[in-house]
DNA sequence: TTGAAAGCGCTAACAT
DNA sequence: ATGTTAGCGCTTTCAA
């Protein structure tokens, strides 16, 4: 194997010390052009690679960042670390990714790792079945720069950057209402997370707005699968009056029930209009086309990182106002909404 | 902030040495039980994280994995991930993620990244755009324990995990023609990747393990997108004699066939059969219901990991021969291919 | 079973 | 503009 080449090796072929190779490499001021050439051209001769990790060992930066997501099966997640990193790369940082399959338990596992490498900052979006939340608190609480992407908290002082759920959830509903729809279902998400608690606040809001009746037979609790889309109009069927349009609080969920009233000959949207939540791919390729909201995911991840960077290189903890970025949702109107043909 | 804790804090507390601790906390066999006890103890009273960094420079072992793959936006490779993640993290390794975009410079500063911060093993899923192989053979002339999954090539003498495509790919053609259909096109993907290649020639070796002339004008050549479905439904519909099957190289370009022939109100299955590649997660739950083939992703993943962690502790590079991992692709018979009604 | 000492490769303070 | 020196925190001989 290509020995490992050391700035050392450098120096002693330029009858020069490590010192000046390493400012050379980093194009310090106060080292002359000449050096610097001379130094750059041995560097890429010996085919050399820069040690992070001794440089982070003296440096105290690793330019690693931790990034914790419930799991990389889910497209919107993917999504977003593809923004994440796009910008962390040109930053010049890398990503570690960890998966906490959405358990507290692989959560803080995850927390610990990033600890040991010494990640220069640590981006987390919860994990469903996080209901304690010491363990983000002690990073926190270590002042480690910490930013929350999509699932949050904002009662732990940490940065976040989450799109307008209730906006989202309000204009989903409120495009079932204009589209004609009035007796509009929901299946929710676990409340104790703040996106599914906002949605359903959103829709509640919406029918409120439209002087529409609330009806509590009309919300059902999932936990945003597709078999809960399923279960839902189970739910919503085996009661005397059906809805005539559901909000999904995700589109895999409006997937489901979608299947399930496939199988029930309902049509939609004649019978009963759909609207999801994530503008996932699949979406607009199914019959009929689902009408969702789209998260911006991209956007989401470069935002969340930019956020962090700047925590990182501030780092003047002291005297920061917690920071929340709130992308705006966007409605996208196809066809399982449309009651009327057009 | 919790101010750093190194093994010199907890040797001082406990009036020993930091080797000592050091040999006490990785359970070093000739320390007594006593000893490590009491370092155990002390340590997670301190709140002490072992620094990797320290750890990594003097071992020289990082315990960090590189991978690469296109996209985190397209499914199968994020459930790829999840199933090297899931491994990874029980073997006591963090996965740096890195994504090329399918484009081959980014691929190489991936490599470049992970070569910096010494990864000690590296695995690759081979960009679209890359042809030139240089920066992957120069990882493995470097003696970096590298494998592939998924997008191999099997010129460079590095391992991979992958499935069969080729089996694959006449499966899914053996079970178009077992289904009644015989006029059976093909849309393809970029033939240097050695993926769609061999599920072109699994199609043709279906067909003529069966009898069937092949046409030409029945392969259409995409590069796997949904675009690439339509504009092959669009290429076979504008010559005299259209298909009444479709074999294509990717679900997503079978979804984009799938939504031109809807839009030429063509009747899937009746008029026309589909199938396609992949197993992503939508083809279940669009109308009607994709057949296709499952690629075992989590499987790859895991297998992947396995073979580069084997590689990485065996390390002896020399005489070592190339390895081959080949997963048996799985045929998920649904609605899309169901020409008579049952 | 434990301690002493060296050093992984780099950077940064200080000196020149 | 460059050299000298020390040391980041850990692991690992070697010695006791």
């Amino acid at each position: 194997m290509a020995y490992k080449i050391t700035i050392a090796d450098i120096a002693r072929e330029l009858n020069t010390t490590p010192a000046t190779v390493s400012r050379a490499l980093s194009n310090h001021p106060g080292i002359s052009d000449k050096t610097k050439k001379s130094v750059h051209e041995t560097a890429s001769q010996l085919n050399y690679k820069r040690n992070r990790i001794a440089s982070s060992l003296r440096s105290g930066k690793s330019h690693l960042i931790g990034v914790i997501i419930p799991s990389a099966e889910i497209n919107f997640f993917g999504s977003v670390v593809h923004g994440i990193e796009s910008v962390a790369n040109t930053q010049g940082y890398n990503v570690l990714l960890y998966q906490s399959n959405e358990s507290r338990e692989y959560e803080e596992k995850g927390l610990e790792s990033f600890l040991s490498a010494r990640v220069d900052g640590i981006l987390v979006s919860i994990a469903k079945d996080t209901i304690d939340y010491s363990h983000l608190k002690e990073i926190k609480a270590r002042g480690i720069p910490i930013v929350f992407f999509d699932r949050a908290n904002d009662d732990l002082g940490i940065d976040s950057v989450v799109i307008d759920d209730y906006k989202g959830a309000f204009m989903a509903t409120e495009h079932l209402i204009t589209k004609g729809y009035r007796r509009i279902a929901h299946i929710s998400g676990p409340q104790h997370l703040k996106n599914f608690y906002d949605r359903l606040r959103g829709y509640m809001g919406a029918l409120q707005a439209n002087k529409i009746k609330a009806d509590p037979s009309l919300i059902y609790h999932g936990n945003v699968s597709i078999q809960s889309g399923k279960e839902g109009v189970q739910h919503f069927w085996a009661r005397p009056e059906p809805p005539d349009a559901i909000f999904a609080t995700e589109d895999f969920t409006a997937l489901g029930a979608i299947s399930e009233l496939k199988e029930r000959k309902i049509k939609i949207p004649e019978e009963v209009g759909i609207i999801g939540f994530a503008n996932e791919l699949f979406g607009e390729h199914i019959t009929p086309r689902l009408s969702t909201v789209d998260q911006q995911t991209i956007q989401m991840g470069k935002s969340a990182l930019n956020l962090l960077v700047d925590l990182i290189e501030k780092k003047e903890m002291t005297g920061h106002r917690q920071q929340k970025i709130v992308l705006e949702p966007l409605l996208i109107c196809r066809d399982s909404t449309e009651k009327q043909k057009k």
